[in-house]
DNA sequence: ATAATTGCAAATTTTTTGCAGGTTC
DNA sequence: GAACCTGCAAAAAATTTGCAATTAT
């Protein structure tokens, strides 16, 4: 389990039982909503707001901690900061699983940045579609 | 100016005045909001509501009319169906500029979709930085 | 001790819905 | 003329805010 203690101090954040909690629910799920989040971390402490969750995601997004993940057709989902990488996200479970990039994939996105002048900070690479069991079960 | 009247009526949809609008509002500026869309469409018709704007999008986006992109920190835009592409969005002035897919781009991503048993069947690419703009304004 | 954070309730913003009247085919 | 669409107003859903009480450092 990774120190959440120690990454929200050094962001200057407080380590609250309610971030810690919430830092643990993405950890565990890998990608969640805001609800989604609120709904795992509500069950491990009870008195925890959907407010208090809606104000730590845009803090720890801020601060780098976590990423918000757009999605077309749905509510972003957060993940924990980490690698860049793509998602391959099943349209009909809504499931996203994270894949490592191919460094040559970076090479090219960050020529054809330069190309127009534009300075590259961040990527995100989407792909949408079937996963290997909905595929199996038909969908 | 492209047909929207030949494209609605392909798609099972009428070729409305407030539809063709919305579609014309989004072909000159090429990334809107569903507010922008709104406000750039409603000085042509005044009597539009948003309403129908909110209606009118989720349709066409289910006829593949329209495309929307969802995007980190903002709400998604919009934009017309066209041949797949990157997107250089400016974390500055919000700008989305279109360039053309690197074709081998879409070959690793094929790859890295089919070790997973993955049937990729869309994707979306955004890179984030400063625009050539924004960079010379010192932002 | 003190500055940050929480949870609540209320406010605001965004999106959806129902329906009477109008439009497209 | 039938089915589809629009605009309105109202409802529902999502997000933000203010503040007194609590908690982390």
């Amino acid at each position: 389990m990774i120190d959440y203690t120690l990454r929200l101090k050094e962001s200057g954040l407080k380590a609250t039982f309610q971030r810690i909690n919430m830092l643990e629910s993405i950890e565990r799920f890998g990608h969640l909503s805001i609800e989604s989040i609120y709904e795992k971390s509500v069950k491990i402490q009870t008195s925890l707001s959907l407010a208090t969750v809606y104000k730590n995601i845009i803090l720890m997004v801020e601060k780098g901690i976590l990423v918000e993940v757009p999605i077309a057709g749905e509510k972003s989902k957060y993940e924990l900061s980490k690698n860049e990488h793509t998602h391959l996200i099943c349209t009909a479970c809504a499931e996203v699983e994270d894949r490592p990039h191919d460094e040559n994939i970076d090479k090219i996105l960050t020529l054809m940045s330069q190309e127009r002048g534009f300075h590259l900070t961040k990527h995100q690479i989407n792909l949408y579609g079937l996963c290997a069991k909905c595929q199996e079960a038909g969908l």
